[in-house]
RNA sequence: CGGGGUGUAGCUCAGUUUGGUAGAGCGCUUGGUUCGGGACCAAGAGGCCGCAGGUUCGAAUCCUGUCACCCCGACCA
């Protein structure tokens, strides 16, 4: 493909609204362009890569027996309101009328259409199990779109949702499609990691992350690894469990007290009044958990995990209480603590204790008076929380609940979910097949999505440096920036040569054949990314040599090679590349 | 949704405080010289100063309203 016959239109300067790496470059690159608020047009160059990330989703999934369809972007309002989700979605869900009135959305995801689906068309347990797969443009009206295409309002995903007759065969199917997406993922060249997750408002009660690990990544996930540095426990920092410290209860040295903290409600303020560490400053938390309202207590320098909240106590929503709501409870916003409660207020309030509290003494905790704290607290003496559980958010550092390793920190980007969602939405659209006990069952359902334009730019977010894109050969735009040097025809001649033979063993060529100055050629490559790079003409041309490099090598190490041979060396490069990724998924499917 | 900010040429931004006929750099067009890491000279094209009202002899500039976009937070995945 000749370079100036497509549109890739380069900027030099970094546009002002992009903070991050993958939205700058993108912009720079000239593979995207802004129509609104989160809402873009993806130019050639993007589009190639998206549609190999496509490509790569259809054959791992068509080898894991999923079936390919496409469902309508838009849809009923009646679906929606049929499962429960009209109501419970809020604005992110867009929706409007029709000439006649009637409601519509614009999917955000399709439960609702593939249920429907496959209830009016799948009757017997004989069709089962069925994963049926599509690759569409997605819209979910983002509170506060950014980032670019890391969250868009607009935006490619693959979206999957497999029926079975039993929980077993789910759980099969979802092992299925975790070692698809495992391989998925290292196809694409990236490195990334499967973590346990939250279920969120999809529901179910098994998920797994996939998150692409890079420093820019939203999402905080922890891991532990075996002696060979194999991870062998990931999850994200939600809900990975925490154990309990193991060491002797500390020995109370002093009588607990109260003594005056004006106006110092924050655990900074506290802390630093009465020089003590944040650790040793209780810190309660008011939480209202369905109508029940809670005080949940750790230590100053931990927060509490609303996740981990919910489980405990059992409830389905949580929310902050505000300090309106704290003091019509009796309670004094910024001096509360878990001593010295009134009995009324008490039995109002539940109280429940992070594990991370247990045995402390000289801790300070608020004096549920205005501007009074007590110190020298020591739990156990002083006060028993009537409730322990694991309540915050794990951190490097801490050990796990599952293995009793050290967790290790790393920060992701979720490209891939995948769920158990059980009889959720079969249930409530009533979407049965008759099982072989003659009997009306509920299909039981997974759901599985990928984020292509989101694994487009996590690839950006983990593969870039100063001068540009540093795409893993699986997913660029082209393998090979041929750059034809100076002004001499038998350079242009030569390129065009090496861009035919290459061409010829399937390998995909950008030609450089603008008229430019070779800085300029230079630089726009760099941008662009693609992970070989060719020159040809100039000094090295005389030398009867052409003059390859990796985009991740530096000048040093490009490797000049006779005229002759410039063809085969290029093909073995890239196929080794290709190859390489090939070779990762199978390690990582061999993993599991 | 709360807080903050910005809308001026295709892009990055001056000009707004103190009202007086619209600016720079990059990009684009033409000609010439250059040609291994974003060249140089010359000549050009290009703006309803987000939009709507208002104040004024006169508004990019002051006032009111409105829309869009960005950042932080909350939310979400």
């Amino acid at each position: 493909m000749r370079y100036s016959k497509l549109l890739i239109p380069t900027v030099k300067e970094t546009p002002a609204d992009a903070v991050v790496a993958s939205h700058r470059l993108m912009l720079r690159s000239g593979m995207i362009r802004k129509l609104a608020a989160g809402i873009y047009t993806y130019l050639p160059m993007a589009n190639r890569t998206f549609t190999k990330v496509a490509n790569i989703i259809r054959e791992e999934l068509n080898r894991a027996g999923a079936q390919e369809l496409t469902m309508p972007a838009v849809q009923p309002a009646e679906l929606w309101q049929e499962s429960g989700r009209w109501e419970q979605y809020g604005p992110e869900l867009l929706r409007f009328k029709d000439r006649k009135g009637a409601d519509f959305i614009i999917g955000p995801t399709h439960e609702e259409v593939i249920t429907a689906l496959v209830r009016d068309e799948v009757k017997s347990y004989k069709q089962l199990p069925l994963n049926l797969y599509q690759i569409q443009t997605k819209f979910r009206d983002e509170v506060r779109p950014r980032f670019g295409l890391m969250r868009g309002r607009e935006f490619v995903m693959k979206d999957a949702y497999s029926f079975h007759v039993d929980d077993a065969d789910a759980h099969r199917e979802y092992d299925n499609m975790y070692r698809a997406y495992s391989r998925i993922f290292a196809r694409c060249g990236l490195r990334f990691r499967a973590v346990e997750a939250d279920t969120g408002s999809i529901g179910g009660n098994r998920s797994h992350e996939f998150q692409v690990l890079a420093d820019s990544g939203e999402d905080a996930i922890v891991f532990t690894v075996d002696e060979e540095g194999r991870p062998i426990y990931a999850a994200n920092v939600e809900l990975a469990p925490i154990k309990a410290p193991e060491r002797q209860p500390e020995t109370p040295t002093m009588a607990m007290c109260l003594v005056d903290t004006p106006h110092k409600k924050t655990i900074d303020d506290v802390a630093r009044f009465l020089g003590v560490e944040t650790s040793r400053v209780l810190k309660a938390v008011l939480f209202m958990v369905d109508d029940q309202p809670v005080m949940a207590v750790c230590l100053g320098d931990r927060d509490i995990n609303e996740v981990k909240l919910k489980k405990a106590v059992g409830g389905a929503e949580v929310r902050m209480l505000t300090d309106e709501e704290g003091k019509a409870l009796g309670l004094h916003p910024g001096y509360t603590g878990p001593v010295g409660l009134s009995p009324d207020v008490a039995a109002k309030v539940t109280i429940i204790a992070d594990i991370g509290v247990q045995g402390l003494a000289g801790l300070v905790a608020g004096g549920n008076t205005w501007n009074k704290h007590l110190v020298q607290v020591a739990e156990g003496r002083d006060f028993t929380p009537p409730r322990m559980a694991d309540l915050t958010t794990a951190q490097k550092g801490d050990v796990c609940g599952k293995n009793g390793l050290v967790y290790d920190a790393a920060r992701g980007i979720e490209v891939g979910h995948v769920f158990f969602l059980g009889t959720k939405y079969s249930s409530a659209m009533k979407a049965t097949f008759q099982g072989e006990d003659k009997a009306e069952h509920p299909y039981v359902m997974g759901c599985y999505g990928i984020g292509v334009t989101r694994t487009a730019a996590a690839a950006i977010e983990q593969n870039h440096d100063d001068d540009g894109i540093c795409w893993p050969a699986p997913i660029a735009p082209f393998h090979v920036s041929l750059v034809a040097l100076g002004v001499e025809a038998d350079a242009m001649d030569l390129a065009i040569k090496i861009e035919g033979a290459l061409e010829g063993m399937g390998i995909e060529v950008l030609l450089d054949d603008r008229d430019e100055r070779p800085g300029v050629k230079f630089k726009d490559n760099d941008l662009i990314g693609c992970p070989v790079r060719v020159a040809v003409g100039g000094k090295s041309l005389k030398e009867g040599v052409v003059e390859i490099k990796l985009r991740t090598e530096t000048k040093e190490q490009t490797r000049k090679v006779p005229v002759q041979e410039a063809v085969a060396t290029i093909a073995a490069i890239v196929n080794s590349l290709l190859a390489d990724a090939k070779a990762a998924a199978d390690d990582a499917e061999k993993r599991m």
